[in-house]
Formats: structure tokens, sequence, C-alpha cells
RNA sequence: GCGAGAGUAGUGUAGUGGUUAUCACCGGGCGUUGCCAACGCCUGAACCCGGGUUCGAGUCCCGGCUCUCGCACCA
């Protein structure tokens, strides 16, 4: 990151930072208070046009028609996380010294007296640490504190007092969505595929937030989770993109320039809903004014993959602070679902129906519970299990060893069993493709690829190219002059904007004309209105374009 | 987290211990002009926070916070 920027770049981004803070898009969080490092305020322009952002992208992924909408809870108890492999993930298990107060990581401490105290959970370690009481590194004292997960996830204690129980705030948005899947499968009529989006605010407690937007400690983000049958052959339909080749950075192929539909034949990309939606996301990000050229797809080397993924490609954009992921699409198998489905012991799976039935012959042997279950006791129902898994050709008695214990079964213990079952279908766990969008980052290119810095007599000007989908106000109305009733009329236009829904409309009557442009440049605004003389007699006024200067003259009837 | 540098109106800045903290842009009002940051007058607005040294601190010292850069960390 940040290579090849040199002085030009460097003083734009300052120019662009003070002006960002200037025009309330982007401001430090809580700076009367001294500010907050990884936080920030989106400012009085800046909350308009994040919200624009997410808007357009829901609206997007909505079209695919087999997507809803969720919103699940940030605050998550400490199991759901447990489960998803954050806690192992994002955390260190840390101690305190009861000598010197100095932090120290467990599993460092013990490093020496177990081959891997990495991978032990927090039980294992808090055992290992009594036992052995290592020494502190700092003060040789071999007093600890109980062990706690010290963090990059957001502790807190649901609920008050002793009752309380320990939780987090959600570093992703995905989980809720895992955990909603009973109600996802039924709600699409137990048919894949089908997936959730959701939008909003993730938590990390980075040890260092840098580079403005690109890393915070509270975040917007954006994530589908979309369920598949691992078995099935999606086909997509690739031909909007046919036009668009994308530069891809694949795993073993370098650089390429190719379209999705080569890409996924040539299994360069693994999967083609994965494929579909790298396609999906281009073109979300040229909706919002991202400029295309400066957007790759890079794919995950298979040691920078989650151990479950299988594939894996990062959206980059180009910008101030060089290629920076802003959106990582993934292929997690059955990772997340099984994992939940693990801890909880709840079916989190879908049912796939044969074409055929199939009929499943058994012929073997069961055991007669009559004469089995006295003489087994609680060990009788390990001994069926094991008895049936037994092949036909066994003769009794036979010695066998069920959960550690030899057991003698007899001949009166058991009897055939044979039978024929048919089965119509399987039950089996789908498969997730996420794409998972850092918002903020893409927030930030948004502008960073609008701002374009001009002269003019001299003077610098600024204008922000921000996309009529997501400019923050639509309109400025502006009347020449406040008198000889112009400034009512203007004022009436403008309060005609407000009344229709969703349009952002702003009045500015002071200062000189073009200093009025001026201002509503900078900020993004596509389009201001301006009342003049003229209209007070012909009822028409001008409409000014941002990007090209043009003015026509329009009836206010036709706005 | 470690190391280095920095923090003065909304923005960009001047100010090496001594009056009422400089300048520009900026915001507001009035007037004037009458379609691209025009002009005049009036006006608004700052020494990051907390301690210390000193008769006196924006300035020196210590701690914290924030920013920038390097190292470390980083689905």
């Amino acid at each position: 990151m940040g290579e090849g920027m040199g002085e030009n770049d460097a003083t734009r981004l300052d120019r662009l930072n003070g002006m960002l803070k200037r025009r309330g898009f982007l401001l430090p969080a809580f700076e009367i208070h001294g500010g907050a490092k990884g936080l920030y305020d989106f400012g009085p322009v800046g909350g308009r046009l994040r919200s624009r952002i997410n808007q357009v992208w829901i609206n997007h992924w909505l079209q695919m028609g087999n997507i809803v909408e969720l919103s699940c809870p940030t605050i998550t108890p400490y199991a759901v996380l447990e489960a998803s492999g954050h806690v192992g993930e994002f955390s260190d298990f840390m101690t305190d010294c009861g000598g010197c107060e100095e932090g120290s990581r467990a599993d460092t401490l013990l490093e020496g007296h177990h081959p891997n105290p990495d991978a032990l959970s927090k039980d294992e370690l808090q055992e290992l640490l009594n036992l052995i009481k290592p020494p502190c590194p700092a003060c040789n004292e071999c007093q600890w504190s109980p062990i706690s997960a010290q963090n990059l996830m957001f502790n807190t204690t649901i609920g008050a007092g002793q009752s309380g129980r320990p939780g987090f705030l959600r570093p992703e948005t995905a989980q809720g969505m895992f955990t909603s899947y009973p109600s996802l499968y039924r709600h699409f009529r137990e048919r894949l595929p089908f997936g959730a989006v959701q939008v909003g605010k993730g938590y990390r407690n980075e040890i260092s937030p840098r580079q403005g937007m690109i890393r915070l400690r509270e975040f917007n983000m954006a994530e589908l989770e979309y369920f598949i049958d691992p078995e099935v052959n999606v086909e997509h339909d690739f031909q909007q993109w046919d036009d668009t080749p994308l530069t891809l950075v694949a795993d073993e192929n370098g650089e390429l320039e190719m379209t999705l539909r080569e890409a996924v034949a040539q299994g360069i990309i693994r999967h083609a809903t994965v494929g579909y939606f790298m396609g999906m996301t281009h073109t979300f990000l040229q909706k919002v004014g991202i400029d295309s050229k400066r957007i790759r797809f890079r794919q995950h080397e298979h040691d920078e993959m989650a151990h479950y993924a299988t594939d894996c490609w990062d959206a980059e954009i180009e910008g101030s602070y060089g290629w920076v992921e802003c959106v990582g699409i993934a292929h997690r198998g059955c990772y997340d679902l099984e994992s939940h489905e693990k801890a909880t012991g709840r079916t989190l799976r879908a049912r796939r129906e044969f074409d055929e039935p199939r009929m499943v012959e058994i012929d073997g042997w069961t055991i007669n519970g009559a004469t089995a279950g006295p003489a087994f006791k609680q060990l009788a129902g390990a001994v069926k299990n094991a008895v049936e898994s037994l092949p036909k050709e066994t003769n009794f008695p036979a010695q066998l060893n069920v959960n550690g214990t030899d057991v003698t079964v007899e001949e009166e213990h058991v009897k055939v069993n044979q039978k024929s079952i048919k089965e119509t279908g399987e039950w089996f766990i789908p498969h997730v493709i996420e794409p998972a969008f850092g918002i903020d980052r893409i927030l930030w290119h948004v502008i960073d690829h609008a701002y374009e810095e001009q002269e003019r007599e001299g003077e610098a000007y600024t204008i922000m190219h921000l996309s009529k989908n997501i400019a923050p106000v639509d309109v400025c109305v502006f009347p020449l002059f406040e008198k000889e009733g112009m400034g009512e009329l203007a004022k009436e236009i403008h309060g005609n904007f407000l009344k229709s829904t969703g349009t952002v409309s702003m009045y500015d009557g002071s200062g000189s004309i073009g200093r009025r442009y001026a201002r509503a440049d900078e900020i993004g605004v596509p389009s201001c209105i301006t009342v003049d003389h003229q209209s007070l007699q012909d009822g028409t006024v001008t409409l000014r374009d941002r990007d090209t200067g043009e003015q026509k003259r329009v009836n206010i009837a036709d706005l």
C-alpha cells in the first residue's frame, strides 16, 4: 500500500481530507473531547452519502429475486462467536501478573510446557497455567490473574451484575445470518439457492487503526450469505459482462484480462457463483461511481485463505492509499453452518430429493433387546451400534471392545437384521458463498475517485463528480438575487422538491451566483436551478449541469 | 504496542518566555453587482487536554489524547 505515492498525491490527500472535514463529509468522531482513534463521524453531507450507498447496495442484490434483507443484533453472545471460530481466531488469552500487574499472553508464558499452547482453549490454558505457575518475565512473581480473552473483538457483558453473561460486539454481520438459517430455509419454502443480505455496523478493536477510513474500529459492512447445494451445477448468465473483461490477479496465473465467462470456463474462478458475484460486485461499484479502470480482482493464495475456504477473490480498488481490498468474495464451503450445528445440536441443513428413490438393503445383525438389555445395561446402546456395524459373516459369540470395555456378545443377544429401506432424499449442509463489502472503504474510494481539483484563473476549484445514484444533495435552488420576488419563487420550487419523497434540495441565497455554484460543485450536487428575472415572466428557470457547467432553460412545471 | 515528528479559528497558516495571538481563505449581516469562488463596510471564530517550571507559558518540562511516517499487528 502507498506504493508510488508522490508528493503531489500526498498533498492532494491533505487537501481532500481538509475539504471533507470543512464540508461535512467525514470528520474525526467526538473531536471536542479529544477524538478517538479509528472512529469517524459521517457529517451533514457524509451521513446522507453513506445511507444512499447502503440503499443502492441493498437494491442491487434484492434484484436477484431470491435474496431477503435481515437485521441482526450487533451484541452477540460469547457462544455464537466461539462456535464461529472468532474467539479462537481473534483472541489472545491474557493474564495479569499479581506482582507487577504486567499483562502477558498465557500461551507465550506456557511455551516450553506444551507443544502448541496457541491451540489450547481458554479452559485448558487456565488449567495448565495453574499447574505450571510460570514466572513473570518482568518480575519473576508466579501469581497470575484468571485468564481473560483479550480480543480484537470488543468485550461486553449482556445483562447486569452476577446474572450478566459475556458477549461481544459483532466483528461481522455474517453470524446472525447463519444463526437465522432455519427461518430463511422456511421462508424460501425449503428450496435452494437463496440468500440473505445485511447492512450494518461491525466492530474490531484494532491494535493500530491507520489510514483514515481504511482501517476502523467501528465500520459499516454489507454482506450477502448465499446458500447453495454443492452438488448442483448452476448456470449463471454472464452475458451482461461479456463486453467488459476484468483485471484478474489469479493465484497461479498472475495478472490477466479476461471475461468472467472465460475465467469460469477455464477454472481460474473455481465456482460459477463466485464468478457471478464478481460480476455483480463490479456492476455495483460502477453504479456508485467507482472508476472501473481502477478495480481489479485478486485471488487469495492457498495459505492466505481461511482453512475452510475453497476460493476467495478480493475486489481491490486503487486510490490514494494504493490498491485496497474493499470486497471479499469467498466460497466458505459448509464451514459456518456446520460449526453452528456442532455447537448447538440444531439441524442446519437442506433436503435434496433423489431423482429415483433409493432402496437401501440392510443385511446384518442387531441386538435382541430382551436379552442384550439386561446383559449389557448402560452399555447396551453402544453394543447395538457395534453389532450393527459387524459384517453378516460374523460368528457369535464375539469379542468386542465397546467404549474401552471388552464385552462378549453371545448368540442369544443378537438377531438377524434384514430389511429394505426406501430413501427418497437426503439431508446436507448447504455451502455458502459470501460477498462481504467494506462500505467505508468503498465510500472512501467513491470520494477519492469523484474528487477533482481544477484551476480557474489561478484559483483552486473543486468538483465532486458523485454519481446521481448517491449524491447527498440532489438539487440546489438559487434565486439570482433575493428581491423582486425571485427569492420567493426559488423557495417555492425548493419546497416542492422537498415534498417529493427522497429528494434532497438545498436553498442558497447568499453570496454571488458563482460562489453558490462553487459550493454546490464541491459537495457534488448534480444539478443547480437558478431563478432569474425571466422566470418571473415566463415560468422558466435555468438548469445547470455540474460536470459540464451547461445551462438550459426549462419550465418550472417540467422539473 | 515500539520509535520518530507534529497538534494555533471551519480550512490553510505566522508566531524562540513578556501588551488585546498574525495573515489568508471561510461563515454571518448590510449595501452594490446581476449567471460561474466579484467588490465595499460591519461582524463571527483558535493556542488539543491535564499537570509542572516561571513574576509571566501558544512557546520550556512531564503525562494523556489525536494525527502523520517507519516497525510490529491485520477476516
